[in-house]
DNA sequence: GCATAACGCTACATTATCTGTAGCAAACCG
DNA sequence: CGGTTTGCTACAGATAATGTAGCGTTATGC
């Protein structure tokens, strides 16, 4: 069994308000969501290669999200084992391709930039 | 003064691969983080309107996270007071507005998808 | 059949992080 | 001066993540 019966997944906090991006931004905004998003975003992993894909993060952290990612649909077991993206979660790992370009240009442009504060 | 002398951000977990990608998804991944930088799309805010904006999230996370964002370079502290976003923060934000659609889409396809594990 | 290994997944104590409430010092308003 | 708002901090209690171990199941080799 995967979880206790009865049991629901947390259910995102922000989603209290009814808006699915906050729901959406609240499941993403949880540790390892996006990394496990992003490692699946080529070919299937099994749950072991995933975890030393995701520097060996604890097999119950990704557990849970994998859960929470199953629920939301964007990721799935395949029969033969292995998780992989559904169609849905490939569309919405396009959305963070954008992303790995933008990291480039971020790292290029300030390795410690200055904060400025007002206190003083 | 913003934090105790010496201190630094949890240097981001991930990123000791040095990939910025894996920095910036470790970042984001945060608790909060998306949620800050997508409340901040529009005009700036001030702390405790931002506060409102989050579902009056902690002012601990929130200060937290905000500090990161602006070491970041993502988010500033303008000059009369009230958080923006910076040029390289709205980029950044560029990138997830298709996340908004993508979440409406998301929420009209399941509102309780079936998970298909295969234990039993 | 029996050992070996890999699979998905769980337990559990320790540690890190978030929540919620209260409140401070500085700047602004009159 | 008193009142209000700003950015920001303290701190106890609640929650979630880490790290390590191991279960039950399903191949595979002999």
């Amino acid at each position: 069994m995967a979880k206790k019966p009865g049991t629901t997944t947390p259910r995102v906090r922000a989603s209290r308000s009814g808006r699915p991006i906050m729901a959406l931004l609240d499941l993403l905004g949880r540790r390892w969501s996006l990394r496990i998003l992003w490692e699946l975003r080529g070919e299937p992993l099994t749950s072991r290669a995933l975890r030393s894909a995701c520097d060996e993060a604890s097999p119950t952290v990704l557990q849970a999200r994998l859960t929470e990612l199953r629920e939301a649909g964007f990721v799935e077991l395949g029969e033969g084992g292995g998780y992989g993206l559904t169609a849905l979660g490939r569309d919405l790992c396009e959305t963070f391709m954008p992303l790995h370009r933008f990291a480039e240009r971020w790292k290029a442009l300030s390795p410690s930039p200055r904060l400025r504060g007002r206190s003083g």
